[in-house]
DNA sequence: AAGTGGTCTAGACCACTTG
DNA sequence: AAGTGGTCTAGACCACTTG
């Protein structure tokens, strides 16, 4: 009923939930060296593929990282940043798809590059919009680093109705970003919804994000609107394993 | 720089990478099977091992799904369910850690088992909650079904300093769940914070999700807040497959 | 019965690390 | 030079599916 497969017998399974226990357990500690590879088989009387297929599981877990030539090492989890998910018409920080992660100075993104196209609207995109498939609009996208590392893939789509020969079809917007342009432009934001999932990255995504193995990740896809229309959607991919998304949902009276 | 391991020959990425293209490009649509592991061992000139390795990446980024005996498949991908996260005070509901998924009738949770018992708080609990670790706690535990599935797991944390003798010790709480208890005992709710990460559920939460690989899944942290105090805490897991968190973000004025 | 994917072994080679 | 993890092959067996 619950279970899908069980086929086969298994070895590999039993050895990665002996090592998990032990690591969640804090019988090795963070940074922590594990049995070697010969180790192992000697001690569970297997081959040197069944370890490897434990470990790729407890790896992909997060549990373990590897480096090769010196073994596994229990995971250190990386410090995890803080995403505030906010709402601030205006911010301080130039323009950035990180768009809402707040005016402060905790908006501490290292690096962004801006590539700007123009297209039509997919089926997708023009749902999101509330315009018609195949409508121009205008393409801006980014990736975001932090440390040299790409951290988050971001790409801003507008009605090209509602850009067309502003400064928001240019490369600097300015301070506040998209947003600050729209409302100095005399639309109404009047509220942002974020949908949000979570996934591995796809192969190309992957690639973007300098990684053998695809990451997993968070997509937020962010609806912009005014009064009477769609003004925007982001599609942002973050690293998932770097960032907490921090939403404050504030109790109306 | 930014690859991080070459280490051998590596035959089944690239068979990856062009079944992946496959099936992004429509190549293979939903539901459709894919090449049987012998005709693809010999398309490549590769072992079994190879392509199953390669197929293994294919799954974990839910591109394909396996029936066994019977093949590979292009992966329909699951109705994803829209998880409102408001933050009604009352809700129209019973009681549940979908708490504040919306008074709304898209509040379709099928199923809920509830476990009370008291604790300690942990360091982490109680710096959740702003109290003293080792304080007196309420812990009230859920799973979620859905169609007979787990599809969450909850654990809700209250300081026993708010809760003791009163109806939220019970199993029924009654309309509007543990908040609008709070709100009846005269405490104010002023916000909700949501922390929200990603990753793969861990050997336990695995087991209770009833999978034999551990799947994706959010982990939310939902911290209610009163005036002057932390109020509670829930920590939900949810399986990320099948969900997507909707915040709605509106613009102060 | 014939085909399917999943697991396992034994043995090989590779790139990498430390001494 | 010796040890490490990562990949690969060839061959075996298993549980499962359809006929």
């Amino acid at each position: 009923m619950g279970d899908t497969v069980t086929s086969a017998r298994n070895r590999w399974r039993p050895i990665a939930a002996e090592l998990r226990t032990q690591i969640l357990s804090g019988a090795f500690a963070p940074g922590d060296r594990l049995p070697s590879s010969v180790a192992l088989r000697a001690r569970y009387g297997v081959s040197g593929q069944t370890i490897q297929h434990a470990m790729n599981g407890l790896r992909s877990e997060g549990l373990v990282e590897t480096r090769p030539g010196m073994g596994w090492f229990a995971r250190k989890p990386p410090d995890v940043v803080r995403l505030p998910r906010r709402s601030d018409p205006v911010r301080r920080v130039p323009d950035s798809a990180w768009l809402g992660c707040g005016a402060e100075d905790d908006c501490w993104l290292q690096d962004v590059v801006t590539v700007i196209r123009y297209d039509r609207a997919s089926a997708r995109i023009a749902a999101e919009l509330r315009i018609e498939p195949g409508a121009e609009i205008l393409v801006r996208e980014r990736t975001m680093f932090d440390d040299g590392q790409v951290v988050a893939l971001a790409a801003s789509y507008l009605p090209r109705a509602l850009t067309r020969g502003t400064v928001i079809e240019s490369a600097e917007t300015g301070p506040g970003g998209i947003l600050a342009c729209l409302l100095r432009l005399g639309h109404d934001v009047i509220q942002h919804v974020e949908r949000v999932t979570a996934g591995i990255a796809h192969g190309e995504e992957a690639r973007r994000f300098g990684r053998p193995d695809p990451p997993l990740v968070f997509r937020v896809v962010r609806i912009t609107s005014g009064r009477s229309a769609v003004l925007g959607v982001i599609h942002i991919v973050v690293l998932a394993e770097r960032f907490e998304l921090c939403y404050e949902l504030p109790v109306a009276r």
